[in-house]
DNA sequence: ATGGGGTTTCCAGCAACTGGAAGGTCAAGA
DNA sequence: TCTTGACCTTCCAGTTGCTGGAAACCCCAT
């Protein structure tokens, strides 16, 4: 099965896949006469585990550790389990982050009249109110 | 003052402040006989603006705007308030997204017995159990 | 043969910096 | 006076993970 194929069975774009070839995060495929490039199940497979492994933010760093993990039949399951604890970690982090600055700029609009006038404690906090 | 000092008493490191110029988000920098720039106290408010701006995670466009906003004398508070909501709605976005991989990834080590045996449920899921 | 889809390569660009190289400047100490 | 080190200047490259586009080739149907 050529690119689109591949592409559209398993929702990684053409264009990533050539991307993910370039970078060795999958192995070169195969080439036809015509050069184009020669897909199987196999290969599908790999970029579905892929798909779905960026789907829940594991960066492709991340990936190659879980892709060679899920081809060493002789792995530890452990191991996996501690990449995807630190990936949670790491969710929880941004969570947190996010949290914090959601809550200051909920703070901030509550204070804010928005109207026509010019007058905003938004501004005001930008401006140096509060230190960062 | 140059610009060591401004970055010290700003927060934005000099380097930053220099790209900051470069892309037109301050005005550049007047200059001294030896070439180096110039920062009086107000270019430091205006950078240690922009650097609380950009720790609420509003984006170097959205600073543009929040900096054109603070100038501007005839502004309405309405407009930064928008800005604001805005903004709150994209870390909505964000954080549910975080947290939707976050309960997928600790569903699946939970039932991951992480030892030294190689099966995993998590390297399962990846490879395809469910559909991304 | 011609048209419309593939496909190939390579190069550029996105955000928002950050690092480093190569060189100019300045103040202090030996 | 010379040197050393800490500044400053510019410019170019790299980061992450793609995505868009150009120019060219290939394949199939009409």
């Amino acid at each position: 099965m050529n690119i689109g194929q591949a592409a559209a069975q398993s929702g990684v774009p053409a264009k990533t896949i050539r991307y993910y070839e370039d970078i060795g995060l999958v192995a070169p495929a195969s080439r036809r006469g015509n050069n184009y490039r020669d897909y199987a199940e196999e290969d599908v497979a790999v970029l579905r585990f892929l798909k779905r492994a960026r789907s829940l933010g594991f960066s492709v760093e991340d990936c190659r550790g879980l892709l060679s993990l899920y081809r060493d039949r002789q792995r530890a399951s452990a191991d996996v389990k501690a990449l995807a604890r630190s990936r949670v970690a790491e969710i929880d982090r941004k969570i947190a982050e996010l949290e914090s600055m959601r809550a200051t700029l909920l703070d901030l609009i509550e204070r804010c009249h928005g109207d026509a006038r010019p007058d905003c404690p938004i501004l005001e906090d930008l401006a140096g109110s509060a230190a960062s």
